[in-house]
This record gives C-alpha cells, structure tokens and sequence, in this order.
DNA sequence: CATGAATGAGAGTTCATTCAT
DNA sequence: AATGAATGAACTCTCATTCAT
C-alpha cells in the first residue's frame, strides 16, 4: 500500500501512422528518444540526435511529432505502464499489514531503479515545463490517493492512528518514499556519492511508515 | 530539530568590487537577476533581462560575473542565510520534544513560503546543472545532519525509537518535509490547485514524524 | 470593345490521362487547386492542402502534375474563358458607340467580378513567377489588340479623335479599365474599405473613356 | 496634376541605435537590403544575402530589424520621398493646364522610372502582404486625393467637364497612368519586350487625359 | 568602470518532391 | 493509378559572450 506515485492524462497530437512501415519508423523514433533523453537530459538533446540514433532524417521527425515536447510525452507515455510498478498488485492485501507495507516499498524501489533514468527526465521536465508538471502531479496523485485508501482501510480495522487524516498523511508519506528513491537512484547514483546501503534504506523507511500509523507490529514490540 | 536541510559550498569567481559605485553596480545586478529568475525561471531568463531591469549594459555584466550560472550562485548565496530557516535556533530543546519538532516544523515552513520561488529555482537548476545539484545537496545534508544529531539524543534520552538508523531516519523524514514544502508553496500554488489546509498538513506533519520516531505523546496517549 | 485584356499560350505539360477514373482525379486535383489558391493564395498553399482537398494522396499529384507551377497554369487555363468576360461579343458594333463602349464596360467588371479571386491570384503570381508574368501580359495583350482594333475603326469613321494612336491609346485605355476593377473588387474587398460605388466608378470610367476619345455623344453635349 | 500616387503610415519597430557607429551598420543593411531585395526580388532574398552584402554577421540583422518583412519596410520608407516624384510641385499651377498636365506626367514618370525597382518591389510584397497592400493603397490614395483636388479645381474654372465625379475621375485617371509606367518601366523592361516609345506613351497618356476631362486645348482644335 | 554593437554557431522547422509498396 | 512515408536542403531566429570605444 505504501509507494509514492503517478497516473496519467494524455494528448496524442498527431495521428498514428496506418502502416507497418509507419508505425516501425514512429516506433524507432520513440526508443531512440528514450535513449538520447535518458543520455544528455531533456535540454541537451537535440532533435537530429534523436533522428540519427533512429536512423531516419529530420524531416521524418515531424511526419510523427510535432516538437520535442510531443515525444517526450510520447516516451513517458510508452513507459507508463512499468512506472506505475506492477508489484503492488501481487501483494496480498490479507496479510500481515507489516508485511504489505514491506512489499510495496519494495516494489516501488525496484520500478523506480528500473526507470531511473526516466525519472530524472521527468523530474526535469517538470520543473521546465508547465505541461509536464501537471503530468507528473496527475500521476503522483494517483499513488496518493491508492495510499490513501489503504490508510483509512487500516484506520477503519482500527490498526491505525485515527487521529490523522488518510489523505494528508498519505501525500506525507508518498513524498517520503519517492523522495528516498529520486534520492538514491537518480541524486546520489549521479554524483558519485558511495551507494547508500539499499536493504538499510528499505527498512527504514518502511519502520518509519509503520510506525508513523501506529500499526501493530508483528513481532514482540518491546522485544526490541 | 526536524525539518529538511541545506548547507554550502560557495566560490567567489570574481573578487568583489572595490569602489562603492562597483558594489552598487554589483548589488543591483543581483537584485535584478533574483527579481528576473523568480519571475521567468532560470532558462527564460536572459542575462539582457537582468542587465536592463539592472539598469546597466550588457557589456557591464561582465565587469562582475563570468558567466549566467555565476550570478545564479550568486543569487542563491545571497539568499542562503535566510533559506537556512532560522526559525530553528530559537527552539529550547529541553522543551517538551513534541512541542520542538512542531516548531521546527513550522519554521521550516514558513522559511520555505519566504523563499518559495528560490525553492523552485534551485529546484530547476538543480535538475540541470550538476553544480547546482551538489550545491542543493550539501545544503539538505546539513539540515539532515542536524536532524539525525537531534534523533540520536531523542533516542539516547529513551525517547525515540532505538531501532532506527539516526541517519537513514534523518534522510527519510527531512526528504518528507522539504518535499511537502514543495509541493505546498510551489507546486500548488503555481498549478492553480486550491491551496491546501496549511494548518493541517502542519499538524499532519508534525504528527507523521512523532509517531515515525515513536516519541511519547505529552497528551494522553490512548485518549486519541 | 473597350475593356482590358488577356489572351493565351499554354503548356500541357502532362498528357492528359486516359481512363475515366483518371480524369476524374486529375479534374478533382484541379478543383481542389483552385479553392485552395483562392482562399490562401499561391505562396500559403501546400500541395498537401491541395491533395487533401482532392481526397488523394500526396504522391498521386506528381501522376498528374510535375509541379506546384504546374497545376496553378492549369487551374488558369481552365478558367481562361470565363476570364476573357463573354460578354463583349454580345455587343452589336452598329449600335451608338457609346452605348457600345458602356455595354463592354460593364461586362468587363462582371467578368471581373465572379473571377475577382483568380484575377488577384494571377496577379500575385505575375510579379513571382516570370512565366505567369508572361501568361497575364498575353492575355492583357489580346485585349488591348482588340481595343485597338476598336479604336482604330471609331477613327476611320470620324468618330474618334485621330490624334491619338490606336495602340498606345487602347493600352492606356485598358489598364485604366483593368486597374478600376483590380482595385474594386480585389483591394478594397480585402481590405475592407466601404466598397465604392460600382454604379458609379463604371459610369465615371465609361464617360472618361467617351471623352479620351472624343466621340460625339448620344445626348446633347451641351446640355450637360 | 495628373500622376499617379502614394503617401504613408509607418512604424518603427526597433528604436533607432544611439551610437555612430550603430547608425552606419544599421544604415549599411538598408542600403544592402535595396539592392538585395532589387536584384532578386522579396521572396528570393535571403537575410543572409543582405547581411553578407552588408558585411556583418547575421546576428547583427536583428540588432535593428525584427524581421524581413520589416527592413522591407524601412527600404521602402528611406525611398519614400523621392517615390512621390517631387517633380509635380515645380508646375506652376497657373500656367496653361494642358501644359501642367504634360509635365505633371512627365515628372511621374521620371520618378517612376528612377525608382523602377522598387516599385516592383512594391507591387510584389502589395500581393502577397496585407501590411504592404495597405501601405500602397495609403501611398496611391495620397496622390489620388492630390489629383481630385486639382480636377475640382478645373471644374470650377470652368474647364473640366463637371459630369464627373472628381474623386472617382481622379480614380480612374491616377490608375492609368500609374499602370503605364508600370507597364514601360517593369513589365516590359523586364520581359526583353522592346521598350515603348516612351515620348509617344507620354503624349498619349497626357492627350487622353486632357481629352477625358474635356479641357480645351491650346491649339486649335479642329487643326490636329 | 561602463557602454552597446557585433558575433556566430546552432537549433528547430517547413514542404516540394521522390519512391517503395 | 494510388498511396503515404521518407527525404534533406534551406531558412529564420536566438542569445551568451566578446570587444572596441
């Protein structure tokens, strides 16, 4: 249940090509902006990078897009789906609270490791541009609310604290974990920083979570 | 002692000017390049924005600084006194501990809206200049040093968790806090949401990271 | 016969097709051509715009046409005959002279008139294209031929001033004639100026075109 | 009198340069965009034609024009006055009108054909920009107004013919003469047509005119 | 110290035309 | 005969930075 966040809202501007041919050629544009972006960062690519690792010519480009802007949506969009860390869903939600929450942060971790690169894009394009801002909100968003409920779910099994608002403490601790991640995968990963102890992360943050609810613990509390 | 965190890292490029008209010229071009990054963001911004809302040429830019970024440090270097929330300080920490982490809470909070659209510069910048990156970071560290330092004395008082690595705990809830300061001053704010209930995220907060250290409560626990 | 002018010299620079279905096309392409020619002109024309009007392809054009060139000449030759205002011929050349003249006049502008996009597109392409500037100077040289020949025949019958010579005056004559209507119904109709009054502006040019030549009016000429 | 026409309205986009020196850059792309623009006309014309035919570098093109179409219009601003032909305020206005008619032609004419080029400019960028079909039409009107003055003056002297509306006369009149010197110095001179008989059309035009608002002539009538 | 004109590499974008299917 | 994807040369325009005055 626990996990920081996205969801979507999106624009397809030009219509998709009809043929096999067009369709591999818009296919090979958006891998190959993928790897450019991820590469040199949103701003440091230029569209006749992305059209030479396609192997196709500038003017191609704009057969498919009509500006950088477009395919990066078109990229992020293609992504979505592993962004939005599938792992949640095998987690039964019958189990020991304690447990789910370990599970979740995990998964999370792991599709935020896997789409790091893309995560940094986004972090940057959303403090660029207005319109992937609010993709990025409308996604995160999505993960708050999922937490949310999960929240006022244990609140209404009385496991717990009911003094806190399911929503608020949802964005509290959706900022905590993405954060930690962003933080580690992409901040830390980047400059060169000896790679924090990950298992040690994991379990940290998922204690806090924990006990930030005030759930139960499994085991003997005061044992420890 | 809560509170997300920053620190520095500063290098003078050019010497500071001699005569009083140079530190005039020279403190106008900052004032003009904090105004103009505000309001257009550091990629919009042109240096013969600032230069004309500075009232000086083009050319005379370069009497003081080498170059765009330079003066954006510059900018943020003199603003970091403040962006460092002072409110901290004047906490006695022999106080109740819960009533220290809400001050310290809301003195972060309300350095932040101060410096909101500083926060959301050095957040772009960050994501586009390796230097500024680190700059940003060694200012979190700081302010996650001082909040693991304050965890590890809670901790050895008996009062919080002893289960938590000070560090990691420091990290997560630090990133936790700065992260809803965004999102509340700049995020929303800017993408028009209506505002959300300040108070209440506060107190939220506030409580997530009381019962995340689990420190007792002064009120009667079980009453809630 | 007065009235300016045009006449021809055209290029098939395609065979036309043989099959019904192509004529079709080729017609289609020709339509669509001139609709789009008219409402944006020759230069904002794409031959997409022209292509996608026709319902066809992008390719399909070059079966038909070599050019963008191409397909404006034949969108003019087309429209030649009705550019080169029937009305003139209806005129019997034993009537009042005068009456003659304002009958010719008059089917000039109406001429002009259902043609007034065409006209203003030749123009355009006149002062591009030296070929079209060529195209319009033969036509506008066949109309003044005519007036000459008219003129000339008024003076042979001692009914037009004889100082004048035939060709040059018929060339005045009909570029007064010609620019009344450009000016009418191509200038002022874009550009929104009240339009004037055409009752007017052609009974002003006919009697100015009576008296250049000194005819003998119908009426008294004293009286007036 | 007589003669075709133009006035003005125009607007200075970028503020002229302070400096010397900026004056001579900016006044050496004028020139460079007159002959440009002359040799090959508005649409053939590269900024880079004129940036390099005025020795600077591209960038410097947009120090004092925003665009092309606005060096355009300061070429044809520069030329403005010698383009209103300053040979009409020679006549003196009591002479015999036959008289001022002939020289008042001649003086356009001679205007015309100093400013050829431009004039075809003109009629080029008139057909393809509204911002330059309005400047002509302004240029045009001021001298139609100035012709209309002078043929109400006529009538009331008694020598014009008074059936004819001044305005809609001058009208006429104006665009014929306007259209034969464009016909004698741009058409044909460009399309290797043997140039006219350019004192013949002269005479012709004048005679026709003269003839149109029925003034007397000087010499006897009954004699040519 | 101040000025402001000059620079120039480089980006994004357009669209008539070609060509494989 | 028709399709529509692919091409690529050519163009305009930007702006941090330099430099002569």
């Amino acid at each position: 249940m626990p996990a920081a966040s996205e969801s979507d809202g999106e624009l397809p501007d030009r219509e998709l090509p009809i043929t096999p041919r067009g369709l591999r050629t818009r296919s090979s544009l958006v891998s190959a902006a993928r790897r450019v972006f991820e590469e040199s960062g949103y701003l440091d690519s230029r569209l006749i990078d992305i059209t030479r690792a396609a192997r196709c010519s500038a003017g191609t480009f704009y057969t498919y897009f009509t500006s950088k802007e477009e395919i990066l949506a078109a990229v992020l969009e293609q992504a979505r789906d592993d962004m939005l860390h599938p792992g949640t869903e095998r987690v039964d939600p019958h189990e020991n609270p304690v447990a789910v929450i370990a599970a979740s942060n995990r998964a999370y971790f792991e599709a935020y490791q896997r789409n790091a690169k893309l995560m940094a894009l986004l972090e940057q394009v959303s403090n660029i541009d207005p319109e992937f801002r609010r993709l990025r909100r409308e996604r995160a968003d999505a993960f708050v609310r999922r937490n949310a409920r999960s929240i006022e779910s244990l609140q209404n099994r009385g496991l717990a604290d009911t003094a806190l608002d399911p929503l608020l403490a949802s964005r509290a601790l959706s900022s905590m974990i993405s954060r930690l991640a962003f933080n580690h995968f992409v901040v830390d990963a980047a400059g060169g920083r000896s790679a924090a102890d990950y298992e040690g992360l994991l379990e940290t943050a998922t204690r806090l979570w924990v006990n930030a609810l005030r759930l139960p613990r499994g085991d003997d509390e005061s044992a420890r």
